[in-house]
Parts: structure tokens; sequence; C-alpha cells
RNA sequence: GGCGGGGUAGCUCAGUGGUAGAGCAGGGGAAUCAUAAUCCCUUGGUCGGGGGUUCAAAUCCCUCCCCCGCUACCA
């Protein structure tokens, strides 16, 4: 039986950054499955924050003119603020900033003093004033005269400063044995892979201060040194539960289920922390996660490249739902991925569009036109019947064991495949047909859909949760009746109720270019040229031979007999919505 | 260099010994409830190269080529 309880967290994102698409995308992967853990009766607590400390901050804030304080203040809103726009479901936002965070940094590190992992060192390195960064041995260049130079290009100069380290190279074995133990701990399993590869290399103490700068939690005891930047940050995981207040009644959703990281942060989930935590005498957490990055049309995305992906635009672009389901849809959650404008309406347009959309319209338009609006009750169920109705009702347990191992991909997989089978079903069972010979199995067809579209919806709430509101309301299923414990037979809606009139859920995706030649009316479709051979042409391919007619050409009402074509074999018959047009050939 | 992962249809990928698969793209057809949305059928691959084990290899072994990730103190 599994704890009812989910810790979820997203890293804290450090100030200094704009958010991008990155942190857009780690953040909604949790938000998908903690909406999905909280309807499926979960007790969630899911985190997200920003990390506010560090040298850069520091420096930032002394750029703009301002005290590290207001300007955090105001940075980090941009994070909260993307969190809104992106309908994001966290039950907090920790800020390293806050008193809370400050005492449980505090509370840590005395802890860690006390299990004798912390001790007075000198930390050394060639540091580039310029760049204000350490840089390793085999990284440098020497210049012309023999001094040293950073990657960037700056000189660097070799410092030593006190320091108080972490021993963790005590910490190795320890470290193995509880990778052993836990063999899920890291996923996917090629980071597992990078991070035991890692650790049997052998481990090197840790830097845990610096005194170089000032912004930053203050080591208890020796004012002088700043808490070292990761220790800092890894522990707003335990202060938001709590910490070191273990009487909280939020400690116990600690240890954390899932900690949610980009694949660039694993080592530092994986390994320092629960290093820091067995220290400390507190439990790990379950599960660290590392998902993968986002290309730009093929490119890598970069600051110079300018190449960068504002998740607000997209937003702006695709819409909220639509660009929270590509995301989570387009890639096997764990791997790398691309965004293209091609692949996002390739999804729209094929699966939310043309697969769901039009699924829950053909089917409630029907209803409202044939049923007089009320829900058929159903009549006797066929196999067929029984077996699609099988389908969306398995569908939970599917969902739920990919949901639990962070196989997001695989959830939305198994949904989209219900939208496929009932698309074949209403087909298959052809209730346009049935209206004619047997209204009352029309009715039970109909019924079989609307059950269906009853568990689509609930299930696409985590990943949409604003499309899958509206149409559990064109269900007229009660807001109290969307969590999945309604699902099956226990929220079974009963026939003769009212269904509201339907509207679109999700419209297709038109390209601005065809959008403005009758933007109210715009409509994209197929249209056949008969050839004076007799062979007849698809659109596209009649495009490519009829040069500068694109826009033109796109737009038509009505489908054309191939009557129509026929009589005017030499021509294109294209009904537009404002005109009746000819094109010559 | 070391460790790890990968190279399968035009594209993205599944497939760990038994007659090569899916989605998209391409081609043909049906239907007309629907956002011209859907459904059915279908073209297409010497499974990176070479060698080996086996009755049988995408799958196991060897070798070569190519791609990617990790190889510590910026979050």
């Amino acid at each position: 039986m599994t704890d009812a309880r989910y810790y979820i967290t997203t890293p804290i994102y450090y100030v200094n950054d704009k958010p991008h698409i990155g942190h857009a995308y780690t953040t909604l992967a949790c938000d998908a499955i903690a909406r999905f853990m909280r309807l499926d009766g979960r007790d969630v607590y899911f985190l997200t924050g920003t990390d506010e400390h560090g040298q850069k901050v520091e420096k930032s804030a002394r750029d703009a003119g301002m005290e590290p304080q207001p300007f955090t203040d105001r940075v980090s809103q941009n994070f909260r603020d993307l969190a809104k726009a992106m309908n994001f479901s966290n039950d907090d936002f920790i800020r390293t900033t806050e008193e809370r965070h400050k005492r449980s940094c505090r509370a840590i590190w005395q802890k860690l003093v006390k299990s004798g992992d912390i001790y007075l060192g000198t930390y050394s390195g060639w540091y580039a004033v310029r760049d204000e960064a350490f840089y390793g041995e085999e990284e440098l260049t020497a210049g012309p005269d023999g001094k040293k130079t950073a990657p960037s290009g700056a000189p660097v100069e070799w410092v030593e400063e006190p320091s108080y380290f972490f021993r963790l190279s005590a910490w190795g074995e320890r470290l193995l044995k509880f990778y052993e133990d836990n063999p899920l701990f890291v996923l996917p399993q090629s980071r597992r892979n990078e991070v035991t590869s890692f650790v049997r290399q052998g481990l090197r103490d840790l830097s845990v201060s610096r005194t170089s700068f000032r912004w930053g939690v203050k080591v208890p005891g020796d004012e002088a040194h700043i808490m070292y930047v990761w220790l800092d940050a890894l522990t707003n995981y335990i202060t938001a539960v709590g910490y070191p207040d273990e009487s909280n009644p939020k400690w116990a959703y600690w240890p954390a289920d899932l900690h949610m990281v980009g694949k660039d942060i694993v080592r530092f989930h994986a390994i320092y922390w629960p290093a820091f935590l067995m220290s400390a005498g507190i439990a790990p957490p379950k599960r660290v996660f590392a998902h993968g990055w986002w290309t730009n049309e093929g490119q890598k995305i970069s600051k110079s490249l300018g190449n960068i992906i504002d998740p607000l635009k997209l937003i702006e672009t695709y819409g909220l739902d639509q660009t929270r389901y590509f995301l989570l849809r387009e890639v096997p959650f764990g791997n790398d991925g691309d965004f293209s404008h091609k692949a996002m309406v390739g999804r729209i347009n094929a699966e939310l569009a043309n697969g769901i959309g039009n699924l829950a319209q053909r089917t409630l338009s029907f209803i409202n036109k044939n049923c007089g609006g009320k829900l058929p009750a159903p009549g006797q169920f066929m196999n067929d019947d029984i077996t699609m109705i099988g389908q969306a009702r398995g569908l939970l347990e599917l969902m739920r064991a990919s949901i639990e191992n962070q196989e997001l991909h695989r959830a939305i997989d198994a949904w989209f495949d219900v939208v496929v089978w009932a698309n074949q079903y209403i087909d298959r069972h052809a209730p346009w047909a049935l209206r004619k010979t047997d209204v009352k199995r029309m009715g039970t067809v109909l019924y079989v859909l609307v059950d269906v579209l009853r568990h689509l919806g609930a299930l696409m709430q985590p990943f949409m949760p604003e499309a899958g509101a509206k149409l559990l309301d064109q269900l007229a299923v009660p807001s109290d009746e969307r969590s999945f414990a309604s699902l099956g037979g226990k929220g079974e809606l009963r026939g003769g109720i009212p269904l509201p009139a339907p509207v679109g859920i999700f419209p297709r995706f038109i390209e601005d270019a065809q959008r403005k030649v009758h933007p109210a009316h715009a409509m994209v479709g197929r249209i056949y040229q008969r050839r004076s051979d007799g062979v007849y042409l698809r659109l596209e391919k009649v495009l490519r031979e009829l040069p500068d007619t694109d826009d033109a050409i796109l737009m038509f009402r009505k489908w054309p007999t191939k009557e129509e074509v026929r009589l005017k074999h030499s021509h294109l018959i294209i009904d537009l919505v404002e005109s009746q047009v000819e094109l010559e050939w």
C-alpha cells in the first residue's frame, strides 16, 4: 500500500536567470504529477521556489544599484508570475532569504558539525577575478608570458581562503550502499549509472563555506563565513516541511517522494544531498529524477544564439493547455526533446483538435441535435460497448503506474490510445446511421461515448486542467465528482440528464498566413483537381504546381463534389466564404 | 583517455534468439455525426560496416566506424 502522502519538489531557481522553458518544464512536470496524485486521493505537498543567495546575486544587485534583498524580491517575482501563467498548483513557494530557511540552514549545519563531518581547512584554487569563478588546473591554458588563463581568457591567480569542509570523502561507501539498496533512487537509469560511477571514482571533501562575499547564510559560530550555496540551496527541501521543528505537522511529508531536477544538477541532488542528510541523521529523499533539455528547432539553446524560448510567448501563441500538452507529450520524459513549431502544430491539430476535441464535439453535438440535449439512457450493452468502456475504465490504472515512475509520456500515450479507440468505436457503430434504423441502439452507443469522454476528461486534468474542466462541464459532471475516485461505476452518469450545448475545447491551429485572408471563417482542407488524363491530384500537389495562389486556394467552405470538379475539369472550383472564385488551371 | 548510452522505414522511436513494428509523413478508398475533423487499406527497411556462435541473430560474441552523456565545488 502506498503512503497517502506525496512530497514533490522542483529545484529552487537561481534568481539571476530570467525564467525560460527549462524552468517552466521542470515545474510543469511536477505540476502534472502533483495534480494527478491529488485527483487520485493522495495528500500532496508540492514545493517550488527561488534560490536567492550567492556571489552572482550580490553582484547583480550591486550592478542594479540595489540592496540584495529588494533586488531578489523583484526578480523572484518573475518566477511566481510564471507559476501563475502556467497554472502551476504548488502548495508553497520557498525563498532562501526567508527567516525560516536561515534557521533551517543553521540547524543542519550544527548537526553536521556534531557528527564530525565539518572541519576548518583552506580552499585554494585558480581564481579569475574577472569571471568571479574558480577553475580547475586542466581547464587553464598558459598565455604567451607564461601566465595561466581561464577558458574565458581572463587571467587567473592562485588564491587560498579559509573554508569549512564537509567530509564527503568518508561517504563514498555508504552512498554506494544506499544506491544499491535503492535501485530506483536516481532515474532515469542512465543518470544512475553516471552517479554511481562518479562516486566509485572516489569523492573529495567539499568546501561548504566562503569568506569572499557576504550575501548568504552566516555559519553559526563563525560569522566571517557564509554557507556554501549548495548546502544552503538543497536545505530548502526540508525547510519547507518545517525543519528543524520535527514536531511540525508538515514534517510528516519528509522524506520527499520526488526531487525533480534538470540533468545538469543530478550530482548535487543524488550525491551531496543524501550525504548531507545522512550525516545530519535525516532520511534521504526517495527519488531524484533528472529530465532532459529542450533544443529549439534542432538547435542547442543558448543565450549567445539568442534562441531562448520564453514560456509566456508559447502560451500566447499556442494556448496554455496546448503548450502544457506538447511539452509533456512530445518527448519520452527524461530524454532531451526538440521544440519546433511544426511539431507543436502537429500535436495541437492532430491530437487535440482532431483527436479529443473533435471526438467530444461530434458526440455531444449529435446528442444535442438528436436527443433533445439529454444524455440517452443506455439499453443492452453489446460486447464491443463493454470493451470500449473497459478500455476507458482501465486507463486510470495504467496511468497511475506510469506517473508513479515519472513516465509522463506513457501516461499520455495510454490516454491518447483511448481517444483513438473511441474514434474507431463511433465510426464502427455510426450513430448517424442508427438514427434512422434503431434509435434505442443509437442512444446506447452515445451513452458509451459519453462515459468514455468522462474518463478522458477526468484523466486529462493533470496535464490540461482548464480543458479537462471544460470537457467535464459539457458532460454535466458535478464539480465534486471529478476526482479519480468517481471514475468507473461510481460516478456513472444517469440517462436523461441535460447536457449543455457543446463548445469546441481545442480549436485548430491556423497559420497566420492563412488566417489573414478570411480571419472569421478560415478553414483548411483538401481539394482535388481532376487532370485531363483523369487523375485526381490532392490539394498539396495542386498547390505545388500553381504558384502564388496558396492563400486563396486554401480557403473554401464546401468540399467540391466530384461532379463539380469533373464538369469544370480544367478549372478549380473554390467556394470561398466571401465569394465564388474560379482559377485558371 | 576512462566509464556509460546509442546507431532499426523519409522523420521520431519500440522491439534482448524464432517469418522486421508503431506514430507522423507519402499513396488509395469509405463515410458525411463532427472543429473538412474521422475510419479502413497501403508503399516503404540487406535492423551502422565486417567477422563469428546457432537449425535460427536487430537480439549473443569479436572487431571497426560514427553520435551522445558523465569525468566535482556557477546556480
